[in-house]
DNA sequence: ATCCAACCATAACGATGTTATGCCTAAGAA
DNA sequence: TTCTTAGGCATAACATCGTTATGGTTGGAT
């Protein structure tokens, strides 16, 4: 049937960024197995082909869902405000972490390669070594981690590498974040429990005073209150 | 077409521990994508009703697979010999965690939830909350590190309570094996640069002397060896 | 006015999980 | 031994998925 109005711009965007929105929403609301073709030609208003032309297929699609992922978690650890204290913005870019990827956890799981639709590896173009190698977004993500951390050796006596410390520290939230995703911490008040606890063990084993440390833990976890 | 030898017993295994077989098989060599029920079928010589037949369908199938990784990881960790010193078994454990969890991959992603084919949830009924509600087997395996952090924190003036600071301990080393497993470690020698530091910091943080765990932490490293 | 190249609607193809149907074998009863 | 019965599986079809082939439409350049 012909369209009654040809020249609609529903929204301003193109469609590209259109079919990249559609997506993520999707993905945010059905998990991967609602990234269909179908159903995301049909929210945008348009055929599976739209996906072909602009992205070349469904693969290529969730690689550029992982890449606008890692640039929205880089922006928002950006704005996590910095202070004096390098143990206190440790736990505060630990908070944070955890707080984004709570808020967007299909999103989350979908950029480190832990779920993709259809069972087929999402971005292999882009591989799963982000920080390693691949993915400059990735590694801007990472960059903000590694710069915390060094203030924090720098303000002590410990003398670990701080790229090292780092991974260390990434792979302890990284994983405390999946496990709560995943739900397998029921209905405990995970923070507080867990990760709090996990940063201050951390950051003490970096060269933070532990009573310093166990302070900030205290600070930021009663800043949190209660909704 | 007739069957020559009608009653061929192939293995002296029921067709159920075959099929459950041949998906474990197939899943460690080809990741979850392969796991397809005709696939499946070839692979023990009969059709996809046999899946339906003894599982109901690939969702329970994959669910059984989960329980049967958990079952092999918890005597995986119950082989793990324990001695005198609580700080070397909990780096031990560890170290043999992550080494269960290297050796299968994609196993060890699908009992974790971090991945299922079709991008259908793999095992809705036993849920992934495994510590905190269901799956007995899951249970069986978290108990064994419970156990070995109580010591731990026996000997020492910690009074951190055993089951949070498992829990803290869990995560850590999962995020860190899932990190090693997607490659974000490029060709690091992730136990000596990671891991191992890892443990220390987190055995410290529950009341181990540091220099004991240290010393722990460079006995075992030296211990593994090169091939 | 004409042409062109990009874009996309339609329809078909291969492959997937699933289901309907019926045969066929093995075990138990007469 | 023969008949009955119930479970197990082979076959084939169906719905849905990603993908591709084809052709029409549209907006701008010449």
């Amino acid at each position: 049937m012909a369209r009654v109005t040809p020249r609609k711009p529903v929204t301003d965007a193109n469609p590209r960024d259109r079919l990249l929105e559609a997506a993520i929403r999707l993905l945010a609301a059905g998990g991967p197995e609602a990234l269909q073709a179908r159903r995301l030609a049909a929210e945008v208003g348009t055929s599976t082909m739209a996906v072909y032309t602009h992205f070349g297929g469904m693969g290529q699609l969730i690689t550029e869902i992982m890449r606008e992922g890692f640039i929205r978690f880089g922006r928002r650890m950006e704005k996590v405000p910095r202070g004096d204290d390098p143990v206190a913005d440790l736990l505060a870019l630990g908070l944070a972490y955890r707080d984004h990827a709570l808020e967007n956890p299909q999103l989350y799981r979908l950029m480190f390669g832990v779920t993709s639709p259809g069972g087929r590896q999402g971005g292999k173009d882009l591989a799963l070594s982000a920080v390693a190698n691949a993915l400059p977004e990735g590694q801007a993500a990472f960059a903000q981690l590694v710069a915390v951390v060094t203030r924090v050796i720098e303000a002590g006596p410990c003398e670990e590498e701080p790229a090292s410390a780092a991974a260390q520290i990434w792979s302890a939230i990284h994983g405390y974040v999946l496990l709560e995703i995943a739900g397998f911490f029921g209905d405990d008040d995970g923070v507080e429990r867990f990760l709090l606890p996990l940063g201050t063990k951390l950051a003490v084993g970096i060269g933070a005073a532990p009573e310093h440390a166990a302070r900030c833990a205290r600070l930021i976890g009663a800043g949190r209150g209660v909704p």
